[in-house]
DNA sequence: TATCGTAGAGAACGATCGTTCTCCCCGGAA
DNA sequence: TTCCGGGGAGAACGATCGTTCTCTACGATA
């Protein structure tokens, strides 16, 4: 049971670090098996297919992301603040969240942007997974933004949607982290601008 | 003219159809063949490996693709308007042309972003493909914004990149075109708002 | 007409993939 | 000790991939 879920773990870990890096296609069941520590058999009984141990790691994925990213915003929240300033406090702070993420050596996009341009033609599993993420992200921004009294703010949420996961293909991409702060800077100009919440 | 530039423009459009609309990796060089209506050896005569065959439909989609948006831009002109009310028009020339492309009941996303997320680390010439795209949109963009006589051009211009790419992968993802829309409201706040504002 | 070069159709080849099967070892129950 | 069952290592299998090769048909030329 312990046994069962540690050699699960170790899958996930391997499955996780090899389809990101590498991509879904281009990493084998064997090569799989090799950095998970775990024989063919064990792997199969585990996920009995590959497409199930894609979807696991993707939804794994999903949940530690978007609890990764909720722990770092909540962690710079301004205690002592009022809600709009806190609120601008903590979307700021999702894009400080990215700059340092993008600046990992290993950064290499969106997880599930990739697998979706690989596989999301040819695999509604992936498709859905993706879509389910990116929805989950903009349902949490438009959490976020709430607070600022903005009169759209599923709108303004979808605004820094676009503008997180053109930052997120641009770091990709180009292989420079400042995507993240130039996001940052529009972010800034379009919570100062429409419906203005003076910020010093 | 010749029967042989015949031959390779009709593999490459089905090479463009094929690996947009499916992926680069799910479409063998046999469904390819029959897609041309061409023999094997044809085939290969004319791109002696399927990595030639991809290099020659990115860089083919590269330019047609800059060319189109170039012609739909330069179409929207005023004529008779201030150097600056022009490039605002252009500007937001650029956000109804994806508009349009992303109501196409094939639109998939953007074809260098999805190649570079399926083989970018794998294949060193399709992220240098991806990479040149996305630097060539950028430094389009930049010519496009320099007549509003904005203090950092280049900054404005990689912001407007940040929104294309974000509504590039959040309508291929979801499917919803509204992305469009959504990109150029934030582009009017961007343009509207006097200057850039930076925050510690 | 006879010959030659070329191109089409598709079989063949080797590699690799996801998946299954075989063989062997070893620890615990009798 | 003997037997048994389960798990590990990896060979095997069938499918598919990119690529090459074979065989045949045909049109131009002498």
């Amino acid at each position: 049971m312990t046994d069962h879920d540690d050699v699960r773990a170790r899958i996930l870990d391997a499955a996780e670090k090899l389809f990101y890096e590498r991509g879904i296609q281009a990493v084998g069941m064997d090569r799989l098996r090799t950095a998970a520590g775990v024989s063919l058999k064990r792997l199969y009984a585990t996920f009995p297919a590959k497409q199930d141990l894609v979807t696991a790691y993707l939804h794994r994925r999903d949940t530690r992301w978007r609890a990764d990213l909720a722990t770092y915003v909540d962690a710079h929240t301004p205690r002592d603040a009022p809600a709009p300033e806190a609120a601008t406090a903590r979307i700021r702070a999702v894009f400080d969240w990215l700059a340092a993420w993008f600046a990992t050596p290993d950064y290499r996009g969106c997880a599930f942007l990739n697998a979706h341009g690989e596989l999301g033609a040819v695999s509604p599993d992936i498709a859905r997974a993706a879509r389910a993420h990116k929805q989950a992200l903009r349902s949490y921004l438009t959490d976020l933004v709430r607070p600022l009294g903005h009169p759209h703010p599923a709108q303004l949420a979808a605004q820094l949607a676009l503008l997180i996961d053109g930052a997120l293909t641009d770091a990709a991409v180009s292989g420079d982290p400042s995507a993240a702060t130039t996001a940052r800077t529009a972010v800034e100009t379009l919570l100062a601008a429409p419906r203005p919440i003076p910020h010093p």
